[in-house]
RNA sequence: GGCCCGUUCGUCUAGGGGUUAGGACGCCAGGUUUUCAUCCUGGUAAGAGGGGUUCGAUUCCCCUACGGGCUACCA
C-alpha cells in the first residue's frame, strides 16, 4: 500500500534533482575494497605483556583476532611482549596461556602453543638476536631516528619549563629537541665520545614538524592526525630493550602479520607507528589496523576495573597478585562455562546483524567481521552475563552437568557416610531437576543438598503457617499409602498423595508445601513429585517418619 | 589544558533520508508451576542540545555539550 509520503518521495525522485539522486545511487553501489589484502595470508597475533592477570578486555581482543583468523583460514599467534623488565610479573605468561586454553581461543603458533617459522615469540629472546637494534640502526642511518642522552631529571625539567611557558602539549618533539642533549644538537664527535664513554642513551623517532598523517582503520575509517601532536617516541630504551612502539612493528613485519587488532587506547600513538613503517620502507608490509572499542564499567563511567561490585569476575581465571596480595576471582572458578563467557564477550561491541545471540565459537568465527564491530565503548552488563551462562546451562546434558557437579559433591560429602552420591543416575537426576532454576552449576549444591543429606531442620515459616494438630496424622496416612505402592513414580506418588488428602477432607493446597518441607527441609524447590520419585520410596518413607518425630507444634 | 575517538530504551544493540524506531538483558504486570529463582504472554522505556541541507533528518554536514582514551626510557 502506498502512503502519501512514499508518493511524495517518488514524485521528487522522478522530477526534482534526479541527476544527483541517480549519482548518489551509483556511488553507493561502487564496491569499496579498501581493506583487500591482495592474497596476503591472514595472520593475526595476540601480543599481551606479562604484567599481571589477563583482563577480560584482553581476552576479547584475543577472541576477535582468533575469530577473524579462523574465518579466513589464517594463523593466530601468541607473542609475549616482555620488554618492560620492571613490570614483569612471574606467572603471568602461564596465566595468559592457560586462560586462552580455557576459553578455547587457541593460537596455532607462538609461546606455549608450539613454535612456528618465526620463533622465538618472546620479545626478550628476540632482543638477544639483535632484531630490534638492526631496525633502530636503519632508522638512525636514514636520518629518521637519533640518539638522546637526556637524564630523567633533564626531561622532567624540560616538561616543567614547557608547562610554565603554557605550551599546550609539553613533549619531546621537533621544537623541544633543539634544546636537549641529542645527536641532532651535539656534534658527531661529541656523540661518539659519549657513546664510547658508556653514557646511557635512548633512540628516538624523529617526527617531522607539521605533516598530516592519515590511516584507514578497519573499524573507525579514516583517522587524520597532524604530526605536531606526535612526540619523538623512544624506540630503544637505555637498557637496550625496545619499547612497544618499535618492538611490535618490527615483529609484525618479521612475522608477516596481516591485521593488527588492539584496544582503542592505542589510537593516539597509531600515527607514530605509521611513520615508523614509512621510514623503514615497509608501508607495504604494514598490517591493517583495527582499534577495538573499550569495555566500560557497568556503573558510572570509565574503563573496566579489576573488581566489580556485582561479584561478576573481571578475569577469566583466578588471579593472585603477589605484590599487592590481592586475589581476583575468575570466570572459571565462579562457575561460568567457557563457551558462555566467550559468547558474552563476543557480543560486547560486536553483533551479527541478526537477532541471534547464542553462538558457539565456530559459529562466531563464521559470522565475524570487523565491519560489524561497534565504534563506541560498551558498558559491561553483569546481569546479561549471568543470562548467557544460564542459556548454556540449559543446553548441557544432565550427564555433562553431573560430571561438573561430581567434584563438588565429593568435596561436600567426604566426611559423611552418605553414599548416595556414588550413583551416576541419581546425580544426573538431581541435575535435571535443579538446573531448571539455576544459572550456575555452583548453585546446585545450595539448591539441592537435601537430595544427598536428609534434613534435620525444617523451614520455620512453613511449619508455623501449615503445621497443625492433624498434620502428623496426615503424614502418617501418606506413609501408609506410599508403603502400599509397588511402583513409585511421580504420577503414582502424586495420585496416592491426593487420594490421602481427599480421604481426610483436606485440600491438597493446604498440605503440599508442608509435605515438601518434611522431605527437603525447605519451602522451595523443583517439581514436588519429580523430587519424590528421585528420592525413592525407601528414602521418602524414612524422611517422613523423621519429620513426624522431629517437628513439634 | 591539548589532541584523538565516540554519543539510539537503565544496559547490550538493529536500522538507517519517509519505519507504529526492531530485538535481547533488566524491571513491571498477568498466566502456569497449589513452592520458586524456571517457563509462557503482555507492558515500560531511546536517536544529547542547537543550527544547517532537504518537501521531509534519528539517519548527511557544522557547532556545542557530555562521555571515554591518550598525553612515560609502561604496554
Amino acid at each position: 500500500m502506498l502512503n502519501l509520503r512514499t508518493m511524495i518521495a517518488f514524485f521528487y525522485f522522478c522530477f526534482n534533482d534526479s541527476k544527483s539522486s541517480i549519482l548518489i545511487c551509483f556511488i553507493k553501489f561502487v564496491p569499496s575494497k579498501i581493506h583487500s589484502m591482495e592474497n596476503k595470508r591472514v595472520r593475526l597475533r595476540f601480543a599481551p605483556s606479562p604484567t599481571g592477570g589477563l583482563h577480560m578486555g584482553g581476552v576479547r581482543t584475543a577472541l576477535f583476532s582468533y575469530l577473524f583468523a579462523k574465518k579466513h583460514n589464517g594463523d593466530f599467534i601468541l607473542r609475549i611482549e616482555d620488554t618492560d623488565q620492571t613490570r614483569y610479573v612471574k606467572g603471568a605468561e602461564e596465566y595468559i596461556i592457560e586462560s586462552l586454553k580455557w576459553c578455547g581461543i587457541e593460537p596455532n603458533e607462538g609461546v606455549g602453543f608450539g613454535d612456528g617459522p618465526y620463533a622465538p615469540y618472546r620479545q626478550s629472546e628476540r632482543k638477544e638476536l639483535g632484531i630490534y637494534k638492526k631496525y633502530a640502526d636503519q632508522l638512525i642511518a636514514s636520518g629518521h631516528a637519533y640518539y638522546a642522552f637526556d637524564t630523567a631529571e633533564e626531561l622532567d625539567a624540560m616538561r616543567k619549563r614547557l608547562e610554565a611557558a603554557k605550551v599546550a602539549a609539553p613533549q619531546y618533539n621537533s621544537v623541544s629537541r633543539q634544546n636537549m642533549r641529542n645527536s641532532l644538537t651535539l656534534s658527531e664527535d661529541e656523540v661518539k665520545k659519549l657513546i664510547d664513554a658508556g653514557m646511557p642513551y635512548v633512540v628516538r623517532l624523529k617526527v617531522p614538524r607539521n605533516e598530516e598523517i592519515r590511516f584507514n582503520d578497519i573499524i573507525r575509517g579514516w583517522v587524520v592526525v597532524n604530526s605536531t601532536q606526535v612526540d619523538d617516541k623512544v624506540l630503544l630504551k637505555s637498557d637496550g630493550m625496545p619499547t612497544y612502539h618499535l618492538a611490535h612493528i618490527v615483529d609484525d613485519i618479521e612475522m608477516q602479520i596481516s591485521h593488527a587488532v588492539r584496544g582503542e587506547e592505542w589510537l593516539p600513538s597509531a600515527p607514530a607507528h605509521i611513520l615508523i613503517y614509512r621510514y623503514l620502507g615497509c608501508e607495504d608490509k604494514m598490517p591493517l589496523l583495527a582499534h577495538l572499542p573499550l569495555i566500560l564499567k557497568p556503573d558510572g563511567n570509565g574503563k573496566l576495573s579489576k573488581r566489580d561490585k556485582s561479584g561478576i569476575p573481571m578475569f577469566p581465571l583466578d588471579w593472585y597478585d603477589e605484590r599487592t596480595g590481592e586475589k581476583y576471582v575468575g570466570y572459571r572458578e565462579t562457575g561460568f562455562f567457557p563457551d558462555a563467557f566467550v559468547n558474552m564477550l563476543a557480543m560486547l561491541g560486536w553483533n551479527p546483524g541478526t537477532t541471534q545471540e547464542i553462538f558457539s565459537i565456530d559459529e562466531l568465527a563464521e559470522a565475524f567481521s570487523f565491519e560489524r564491530v561497534h565504534k563506541a565503548g560498551a558498558k559491561f552488563d553483569p546481569e546479561k552475563t549471568k543470562w548467557f551462562n544460564q542459556q548454556y546451562l540449559r543446553k548441557k546434558s544432565d550427564k555433562d552437568l553431573a560430571e561438573l557437579f561430581r567434584p563438588v559433591l565429593e568435596e561436600k560429602l567426604k566426611e559423611t557416610q552418605e553414599l548416595r552420591h556414588k550413583n551416576q543416575d541419581y546425580i544426573e537426576g538431581v541435575c535435571k531437576l535443579v538446573k531448571e532454576k539455576a544459572h550456575f552449576v555452583t548453585e546446585f549444591w545450595n539448591a539441592g543438598s537435601y537430595f544427598f543429606i536428609a534434613p534435620t531442620t525444617y523451614d520455620a515459616d512453613v511449619i508455623k503457617k501449615r503445621w497443625n494438630e492433624s498434620s502428623a496424622n496426615f503424614i502418617k496416612a501418606v506413609i501408609e499409602r506410599f508403603k502400599a505402592l509397588t511402583i513409585f513414580t511421580a504420577i503414582d506418588a502424586e495420585a496416592a498423595f491426593k487420594t490421602t488428602a481427599e480421604a481426610q477432607g483436606i485440600a491438597t493446597g493446604q498440605v503440599m508445601q508442608l509435605f515438601r518441607v518434611c522431605l527437603s527441609g525447605v519451602g522451595g524447590g523443583p517439581m514436588l513429585f519429580e523430587m519424590v520419585e528421585l528420592l525413592g520410596k525407601e528414602e521418602v518413607l524414612k524422611r517422613l517418619e523423621t519429620a513426624i518425630e522431629t517437628i513439634k507444634m
